[in-house]
DNA sequence: GTGAAAGCGCTAACAA
DNA sequence: TTGTTAGCGCTTTCAC
């Protein structure tokens, strides 16, 4: 069966193809003759219009893109989940590109040697540094996610980390732990990330007088929960001291959960912990996890209200746009009170 | 800044459209010298191709559809992954549709208003039934994945959920356990998924002569951990007793678990537990999780050898694949010996 | 309110 | 080996 085209469904209604186009796009001045004498048309003739000839035509895609590391990772996918609802409500479809934390795949997103794929894109770079990125910044409109620090051109979108992780960390002094354990300490040199939630935490360790114990940052190569297990299994084997642990994510929090339960340790009696980015399993493991919880809904509302004003022609500065957080008490690490 | 169209590097380096065209595609034939004459044309005016003038005039966008509930159900997310890996190699792009298990999205889903969006589409249906998705009209090649019964016209990938139930609930036997009850039983009419799951853990229980109680079968309305935990809570409180708990899905064991160490119920001392799906999380909770693994790599690759055999033209009867699975032993119910 | 026709940017059959 | 040109299917001024 050979494709209807609008022209098709033009003949054979005997009328125009703009008479046509009118009716699919529910154009308001046409007569009601019209309408229903094109419509039965298009319904005998099983038209469907081909989305490629539109795109082609307009210039425009209706698509927007959502960049970052692996949907498999709880957070990525949860906010995924998230951008695709508010997308939606925009009526735009989402690509999701996965760069596997490669260069040369980041690289690949920001450059797009390909125009015309999507309408814009929302990109959380792993590794690819501002200055790298404000080099590649080609003519797709770009919102940038995360930590990492964005070119003054490019907006960007991210939380708090240094106040929340003061957060996190006054919350566990508060609870009476004095020794506090960061899980998840980057071995390399420290992304921005890092830096900030490690700065966050410092920060409210001095100003609860507590010196801050290098010892007490258990470093991991890689961000899952059997890393994160290892390097407090380590850490008790060293004879390491502590009474609560904050942790760089949920997946740390749940590796330390595990190896805290193989020694018998009690969460939060023995130790305290906190996780981060409020992931759905925080919520169901045993204790349940205290957790910082950004604001995805608020990330993509802002995100794709900056990205759609640069789609509508926006010039200016980059925007840097910081959306709320909690902290999302449960028992690894109680409410006061 | 004006876009650069192919007409533009032509005529800036004085040769045809078709000249420039074999240049960025590689072609073979060309003369080095006129390759690089073109080559520096296209670095001169920073030209990159139109997809979307591509897409028209060749009828292909190189584009894959995934569609099923939820991508932020673990299994999905992971799943997508998978085929994400499997198009890459393939040369698509994957594009991500959820239906959020709404009748109404999965019709729009299969009906394709739209013509031309994707090459093909790779679905798991959640509500849709075999004879609506075989009436719906559609001239976009489809493969479905689960465990629905597909139209004989449409190519269907699943693993054996019969023998899969009936691989766990023999194990659960063989570690001595005869009180096996299945958590997340649906409390509406069976869908095909529980009624499989169902058959093969009274095939099992049958053939060790183990009398089927229809008590031990715990109802939830959804599938996820709360729900779970809260019908083995219910369970508890009712005095049923069991030693063993076959759950519907890996969210359904995390949720039991939960339950258990409320209740100070050691897993698997007291009660033994399987999952389903062997998504990460099963390998991180405390105890790990025993848990049925769908082969999902080979469920992408036969999903999208037969998708693009009918991209390639194939329109043959609809093909029926069975994939493998394994049943991964770990703390929950441990092998035997 | 409706029709005619010129693109949108690229590909590929056919020529040269 | 390279050039010419007619589409791909739709949108959209601009007339009527």
């Amino acid at each position: 069966m050979p494709r209807v085209r609008l022209e098709d469904v033009a003949k054979h209604a005997g009328v125009s193809m703009k008479t046509v186009s009118n009716v699919v796009h529910d154009y308001e001045h046409v007569s009601d003759r019209m309408r229903t004498r094109v419509q039965t048309a298009i319904d005998e003739l099983g038209y469907r219009p081909n989305l490629m000839g539109r795109r082609l035509a307009t210039g425009r895609t209706g698509m927007l893109s959502l960049a970052f590391s692996n949907v498999s990772l709880p957070y990525f996918a949860e906010l995924a989940r998230v951008f695709y609802a508010e997308a939606e409500r925009r009526d735009y479809r989402l690509l999701l590109q996965q760069t596997d934390a490669k260069v040369q795949r980041e690289r690949a997103i920001v450059s797009a040697d390909e125009a015309g794929l999507v309408d814009g894109l929302v990109f959380q770079p792993s590794e690819l540094g501002s200055t790298e990125i404000a080099q590649h910044q080609r003519d797709v409109p770009l919102v940038l996610l995360g930590e990492e620090a964005a070119p003054i051109s490019v907006d960007h979108v991210m939380i708090d980390n240094v106040a929340a992780a003061t957060r996190a960390t006054e919350h566990l002094i508060a609870l009476g732990r004095r020794k506090i354990a960061f899980v998840g300490h980057e071995t390399g040199p420290l992304t921005k990330t890092s830096l900030q939630r490690m700065s966050g935490y410092q920060n409210a360790l001095e100003h609860a007088g507590i010196p801050v114990d290098m010892n007490l940052l258990l470093p991991t190569t890689q961000y899952d929960s059997f890393e994160a297990a290892s390097a407090v299994r380590h850490a008790l084997d060293a004879g390491l001291e502590f009474d609560a642990l904050m942790c760089r994510d949920d997946l740390a929090a749940i590796g330390a959960l595990r190896a805290l339960h193989e020694r018998g340790i009690s969460v939060p009696g023995d130790v305290a912990i906190t996780g981060w980015d409020n992931t759905h399993a925080a919520s169901v493991t045993y204790p349940s996890l205290t957790s910082i919880a950004p604001d995805t809904a608020q990330l993509a509302v802002v995100a794709l209200d900056m990205l759609e004003e640069r789609i509508g022609g926006y010039l200016g500065v980059g925007r840097h746009r910081i959306v709320d957080f909690t902290l999302v008490t449960r028992e690894s690490a109680p409410a006061i009170g």
